[in-house]
DNA sequence: TTCGATATTGACGTTTACGTCAACGTAAAT
DNA sequence: ATTTACGTTGACGTAAACGTCAATATCGAA
């Protein structure tokens, strides 16, 4: 048989905690909420690359800001199998919520960073300013300072 | 005097929930938190465009993963005047902080968002295989299901 | 003037995502 | 044999971000 001689990669829950920059607390709190399910040896989890994958997915989608339901859901599409096929049209139409969903976010990544950027600008600006070679009145700085959030801004 | 000529817009609390989609209780509470502070007509709250503005810069810095206290510093680095005018380097160490945070953020919603156009496409693909004509061996679909998370993820 | 709509301030409840013990098991090293 | 390191399962605590009442005020319209 081939699992005599394929010997699979496995993590602890502490490796991996400590790969992750996680808490086993973590760890174990993503399989209380069925997010992940590792093997046992007796009492103690053993992971599975793939196992690791899910926790890799998991960490990213928390860091662009879905639940941990939402990524239960999302996880348990990649789990379907021909039995629920029926549901992949529904299946489909997740997948392109979810997508529609991290586009409106990467917009929203996108105008905040340029807003950080003009306002870093409108920092150094000042700063450079203090340079007593080229310095502008006390009024004009203060409008150089706390610009953009008197501007007209739409959402 | 200007004032007298000209007449700002302002908005009631339920105006504002209405436009952004939230209750008049989270506006209340973004107050308590003093991430903005509206004028008073007797009792009610009147909120000026600088107030709106400073709102859809909470709800946009809340999609892309901001707390509300990471929020009120920024919204505080806006306010800044010649006062602070020595915790400028500071201030501007902040904001790059933020830029690299949104920048490795966007990176993360790349990469999901490829993950899922994969997914959707995966799962098209075995939607379109189930035309008679074009129909693949079992085994060969429950590779076609589920296989990013088997493959190598670095985080 | 009384109603309905809208506002206010507490005060307590709720959900999410863990942190933080406590009490215990196990297995290798000294 | 016992310390040390690492694992386990409850059980309770906590911070953030509001939700959800309740009691009260204001104000324009019928």
């Amino acid at each position: 048989m081939l699992e005599r001689f394929i010997a699979m990669e496995t993590w602890s829950i502490s490796e991996l905690s400590i790969e992750f920059g996680i808490t086993p607390r973590a760890i174990r709190f993503y399989e209380d909420e069925e997010l992940i399910k590792p093997t046992r040896k007796g009492q103690t989890r053993i992971y599975s690359a793939r196992d690791r994958a899910r926790l890799s997915l998991i960490l990213r989608g928390k860091r662009v800001g879905f639940s941990l339901i939402e990524l239960k859901e999302m996880l348990d599409l990649y789990d379907m199998d021909d039995g629920q096929a029926t549901q992949l049209q529904y299946s489909i139409k997740k997948f392109s919520e979810r997508i529609k969903a991290l586009e409106r976010q990467r917009a929203d990544v996108e105008q905040a960073l340029q807003e950080l950027r003009a306002g870093r600008a409108r920092l150094e600006l000042f700063l450079a300013s203090k340079d007593p070679a080229s310095r502008p009145a006390d009024e004009e700085r203060r409008h150089l300072i706390g610009f953009s959030l008197n501007s007209g801004m739409r959402d």
